[in-house]
DNA sequence: TTGACACATTCCCATATGGGAATGTATTGT
DNA sequence: ACAATACATTCCCATATGGGAATGTGTCAA
C-alpha cells in the first residue's frame, strides 16, 4: 500500500503542522485566505491546499463573501481526537511514579557498567540515524 | 518537499489505525511482540516495523526477557496531542447552537432556491472524488 | 555447536504527499 | 466588456510510506 491519504480521517489531517497551525488561528474567528497567508506566512496555493483537506474533513467550515472565502474551525471534528487521548488519561496518571523508577535504573546502569537497552526511548535510538 | 516522517512527532506516528490499535492494546499491560501480532492478526514484520516508529517518538517503552521483547505503551507521550485537542473543547461548547443554525439555513435555502454552497463539508465534495 | 524460536531489518514498489510555479475560475468595480 | 482581485486547481517532482517476501540477528535448549 503505502500511506493514507491525509483526508482519510481526523488524525491524518492533523499530522501536518501547518494545518494545525491553521486550525488555531481559524478558532477564534473565521478569516478570509488572504489573512491567512499573511498571518501565517505561508504561500496562497499552499494555503488553499490545506484548507482543502481541512473542509474535506470537515475540520473547517466555508463562507463566501463576495470574492472573499471565509474559512472558520470547526472544532466538533476534533472530539474525536480528543477522545481518543483521553482514554490514555488515566493511564499517565498512574504512570508518574514508574517514570522515577526508570530514571533510578538509567542512573545507576550508566555509572560504570554495560549500556542501558531497558525502557528505551527516543534518543537512544536516534544513533542510528546519524 | 513531501509529507513528514511518521517518526517526526507523535501527531505524525497515531496518524497510522493500526498504530493507534497497538497503542490501545499495549496501554493495560506490557506484551511481547508476538502477542500482538496474534491479538491483531497483523504480520510479524509490520508490526515490528510499527514497533520501532512508536518507539522512535517515546510513544512505547521496550523490555527485554529471553527471546521476547516487551512492548507497553508510555501514556505520558500522548499527553501532547491531548492537550493540543484539549484547546479546542471551549469552542466545541459553544458551537452547538451554531450547529443547528446551520442545519436550519440548509434546510431553508434547499426548500426551492439555488443550492446552498454555505458551509461546505465534506459530503459536498464527495461529487468531485467520482 | 547446532537448531529452533522470537523479532528486527532489508529490499522492492505502488502510492500520496507538500512545495513551487503556472494557470484556471469566480466576482467586483469601472 | 475588461482589468483587477481573491482563491482554487494543476503540473512536476523528490521523498517517505506500509505491505509482502526474504533475510538477518540474538537468545535459549539440548
Amino acid at each position: 500500500m503505502a500511506r493514507a491519504t491525509t483526508t482519510s480521517d481526523v488524525f491524518n489531517a492533523v499530522a501536518e503542522p501547518r494545518r494545525r497551525e491553521i486550525l488555531n488561528y481559524l478558532a477564534l474567528q473565521e478569516r478570509p485566505v488572504g489573512e491567512i497567508v499573511d498571518s501565517l506566512g505561508l504561500a496562497q496555493p499552499s494555503v488553499s491546499k490545506h484548507l482543502r483537506v481541512l473542509l474535506e474533513v470537515g475540520l473547517v467550515d466555508v463562507r463566501r463573501d463576495g470574492r472573499r472565502m471565509f474559512y472558520r474551525t470547526n472544532a466538533e471534528a476534533i472530539r474525536p481526537l480528543h477522545e481518543w487521548t483521553e482514554t490514555f488519561e488515566r493511564f499517565w496518571r498512574h504512570q508518574l511514579s514508574r517514570v522515577k523508577e526508570r530514571a533510578e535504573r538509567k542512573s545507576n546502569a550508566s555509572k560504570e557498567g554495560e549500556p542501558d537497552f531497558s525502557s528505551r526511548r527516543k534518543h537512544d535510538l536516534d544513533s542510528s540515524k546519524n
